[in-house]
RNA sequence: GCGCUCGUAGCCCAACGGCAGAGGCAACGGCUUUAGGUGCCGUCCAGUGUGAGUUCGAAUCUCACCGAGCGCACCA
């Protein structure tokens, strides 16, 4: 006992020692799949992001671990059956690098970090069901990961292709798109990325890309705002239409050049077309006499990398291909040129370009002295470039259709099923998002199950032979070098054909960890099942998630992957839901001095000390006490110190109560009853609401009504052992151990934590009389204590007779009187 | 440039369209204490970023602007 728990009484790491064994015992929080499966009690499935094993846990972590324990606790409490797993997401990365460079496997890394890191979290008090404990680096785990990529291939959902794609230098992999940031640099590490071309694996995530978009509606109203937002913004669907211009061969013949455009109403001023300089279509088409031209260029804009090329300051360059396409409303021979503002990737690669109406195509046409049509008219005091904004067309008609006078959205429409009867085009839908590059060069992931023959191609490793596991590699054997580390170990490497019985080899990628973390939510079902993923009968009756918490920094990329595996999941027939997460809250981050934590900055807070110096609860209500969910929290602005105070308050009441347990409440003073049963009532909406914070302060005030009842000579009043019941019971969902130790000082047995949540006695919610307030052109004149049920009329009348009320009034004319009984009274006077 | 979210006391944050303050931190004062710390009691502090609008009434709804954070961005 340190000498300050001595003076205040309440030994705060004593209590942890003396409360974690029994728990650890007693089990309190073990999901019983046959009472959901019978339908016996309804479920609720809490969900966290699991960590990355990278060390123990720190701020950011306790942060949403207390959250997210909140609504697991609140959940039990209610008499749901609550599923409240937590596992390792554990290939990945940083094992990797610390085995190179202690000369070790990347396992010695990985599985030391999770004890470490699992004892941290027993210590902090967590309803964690850790039985249902999982890794994913396990054999057991990944075995299922390969069957699933086995899946989705068998559906056409896994591919390989050749393409260029982006590249870290530093980590010597590939990236997904998902993985670079806005700045061109690695989602990782930092380094800017560059690009390379090379055939890799892929999911087709572009198949679900309408699906994707289409159910954001729904998430919209119970998933964080931003989250939503930054998912549309990432999928960019867009409408618009595709259109076959006749492109004219350097050597004689013509071919189709298809583009898309979301302004199909502008074709009439499509002066020119680009094709993105590296498609292969710039390279068919491109005219002898332009061809060491556009090689020149092509290769220069190879060698640029994306932070360059990203760049919208940077004037418009190009190279003509020495060949013209017919635009097929005008008629008109427009020359088609090779540019590195067009991107290959996205839609068809080429672009009809209209100078007139886009700003980049303005720019293009301007450098290279290329003709601008207006086909809308801009308003007189227009004086831009090019004008994108709305007005009738202009300058677009021919013997044909006429657009003339029509709207952008008019002509849309009009022009869009022209060429659609004349079969030169069609409206069609486009999105932003690609495909999923799921391959990685490294070593600490699950091993791709393909084998690699000479005769049969591509051969799926029969599922009997899963997992593939990954070879003994270790320390140097591991160090990047451009290529799979995997394909070193040449025993592992060759072997035969499942097919054909021949010479093969197997492919030496690994699968990036975000496949991993895309499924693990449904392994927690049944993480000791060697015969399937996961039961598709405990996915009926678990899922979907209830609730699930994370980071920001997911918004994207694991929330996307997620949501996709789940829809994958469904079509395969395992599951009969659409959406893996009916609710989705972000929590903020911890930082310090309105700086990000960081070793450089020297600003790092050490969860570890602040646990030892103020206890596990007093951090726990700190995180939560702070601010809403998700909003940052500075830890300058907090007071750890000032949490424990309050514990010590809220505990020392519970050894100040006299009554005996089950003394009826009923006979306890009313005005603590009442304080006691709002606040229970109003707790309820807080929790559901996710509006934590505002929680901890309704029982903080409770502790004080407690308090001032006791000081008034109250300590046997059964309402004060009602309301100190009460405070354990709310509290335990913040600060367990204090509850728990409230609790039996109470003279009850563990666990306060599965004890129902207090019931509510309405009557008591009732006030006896309220405060009505008299406003005079909105301006408060008088109060009046009524009764909670005064009829309208008598409330109007009171107000106009309040003798301060008559004194604002002053004898002018009321005119009207809005009445909001029992509450307000607003009189409005004058003529 | 487009989009989403948010601006309330010195600070963190509350407030079904109806009295701007629930709770906490900090500060200050008192009591407790040899002192410091702890504990208890009390005090101080804003008219809600700015400007319009809707309304009997706006922190809350609408619009514009300013500022902050985040997402997307040469995506045609």
């Amino acid at each position: 006992m340190s000498e300050r728990d001595e003076q205040v009484g309440y030994d705060v790491h004593g209590t942890q020692a003396k409360w974690l064994p029994v728990w650890e015992r007693l089990e309190p929080f073990r999901a019983d799949d046959a009472a959901v499966l019978s339908g016996e009690r309804e479920k609720k499935y809490a969900l966290t992001m699991f960590p990355y094993p990278s060390g123990d846990l720190h701020m950011g972590h306790a942060e949403v671990l207390a959250l997210h324990d909140v609504i697991a606790r609140y959940w039990w409490m209610r008499g749901y059956e609550v599923l409240n797993p937590m596992g390792w997401d554990s290939f990945g990365l940083p094992a990797e690098n610390a085995a190179i460079r202690n000369d070790e496997h990347p396992a010695t890394y990985t599985y030391a970090n999770i004890e470490t890191q699992f004892t941290s979290m027993q210590r902090y008090g967590l309803s964690f069901d850790w039985s249902r404990r999982l890794h994913t680096s396990d054999p057991e785990y990944y075995k299922w990961t390969q069957w699933l990529f086995l899946k989705f291939r068998e559906r056409g959902l896994a591919y390989r292709k050749n393409s260029p794609v982006n590249w870290c230098p530093n980590d010597q992999t590939v990236l997904a798109n998902e993985q670079v940031l806005a700045d061109g640099t690695c989602e990782r590490c930092g380094a800017e990325v560059t690009k390379r071309e090379l055939t890799q694996w892929y999911f087709r995530t572009t198949q679900y890309a309408q699906e994707l978009y289409d159910c954001l509606d729904e998430l919209q109203e119970t998933w964080i705002g931003k989250v939503v937002n930054a998912q549309r913004n990432w999928i960019g669907r867009s409408e618009g239409a595709h259109v076959d211009f006749e492109l004219h061969l350097d050597g004689g013949g013509t071919r189709p050049l298809t583009v898309y455009t979301t302004r199909p109403d502008t074709l009439f001023g499509a002066t020119f077309m680009v094709v993105a300089a590296d498609a292969p279509l710039a390279a068919e088409i491109c005219s002898p006499a332009q061809r060491e031209a556009f090689e020149a260029y092509r290769d220069q804009t190879r060698k640029a990398s994306d932070i360059d090329r990203l760049s919208t300051e940077r004037p418009k360059t190009g190279v003509p291909l020495g060949v013209t396409a017919t635009n097929p409303v005008t008629g008109q021979q427009i020359p088609v040129w090779a540019s590195d503002y067009v991107l290959a990737e996205y839609g068809t690669g080429a672009i009809m370009a209209v100078p007139g109406q886009d700003q980049r195509d303005w720019d293009f046409a301007t450098a290279y002295d290329l003709p601008i049509i207006r086909t809308v008219q801009p308003p007189a005091d227009f004086d831009g470039d090019a004008f994108t904004g709305t007005g009738p067309a202009i300058n677009s008609a021919n013997e044909e259709i006429s657009l003339n006078g029509l709207d952008v959205a008019e002509a849309k429409a009009t022009i869009i099923a022209w060429l659609e009867r004349k079969g030169w085009g069609a409206g069609t839908v486009n999105f932003r998002l690609r495909d999923w590059l799921l391959s990685r060069q490294r070593y600490w992931g699950a091993p791709i199950p393909i084998i690699h023959c000479p005769v049969d191609g591509e051969v799926a490793v029969p599922e009997d032979q899963l997992p593939v596991e990954l070879p003994e590699l270790r320390g140097a054997d591991l160090k990047p070098k451009g290529t799979s580390p995997l394909g070193a170990a040449t025993e592992w490497v060759n072997v035969t054909c499942p097919t054909c019985g021949g010479p093969a080899t197997r492919d030496t990628d690994t699968m990036d960890t975000f496949v991993d973390s895309s499924w693990y939510f449904f392994r927690y079902l049944s993480p000791h099942d060697s015969t399937q993923a996961f039961d598709p009968a405990l996915a009926k009756a678990w899922g979907p998630i209830d609730l699930y918490i994370g980071g920001d920094e997911h918004a994207v990329l694991h929330l996307l992957y997620a949501r996709f595996f789940t829809k994958v999941l469904r079509d395969l027939g395992l599951i009969d839901w659409d959406e893996p997460f009916s609710a989705y809250l972000s929590q903020g981050k911890v930082i310090n001095n309105g700086r990000k934590m960081s070793k450089s900055l020297g600003n790092g807070v050490s969860l570890g000390d602040q646990l030892d110096a103020f206890g596990v609860d007093a951090v726990r209500l700190t995180l939560v006490f702070a601010s809403p969910p998700e909003d940052n929290i500075d830890w300058a602005d907090v007071s750890p110190a000032g949490s424990l105070r309050f514990l010590q308050r809220a505990w020392r009441l519970s050894g100040e109560v006299t009554s005996s347990p089950g003394a009826s409440f009923a006979d306890g003073s009313l005005d603590l009853r009442k304080v006691t049963h709002k606040t229970v009532h109003d707790a309820a909406q807080l929790v559901e609401s996710y509006r934590f914070n505002v929680l901890v302060a309704r029982v903080m005030e409770l502790v004080n009504a407690t308090r001032r009842t006791i000081e008034a000579g109250g300590a046997a009043d059964p309402a004060v052992r009602e309301a100190t019941e009460v405070v354990a019971q709310l509290l335990s969902l913040v600060a367990p151990y204090t509850a728990e130790e409230m609790w039996e000082r109470l003279g009850h047995q563990p666990t306060v934590a599965r004890q129902p949540w207090p019931t509510v006695d309405e009557a008591l919610l009732v006030e006896d009389s309220v405060t009505a307030v008299v406003q005079v052109q909105g301006k408060v004149r008088g109060r009046l204590e009524v009764s909670p049920d005064i009829s309208e009329s008598d409330l109007e009348a009171a107000a106009l007779a309040d003798p301060a009320v008559q004194k604002a009034l002053d004898g002018a004319t009321v005119r009207k009187v809005i009445v909001r009984a029992p509450k307000l009274v607003n009189i409005v006077i004058g003529a």
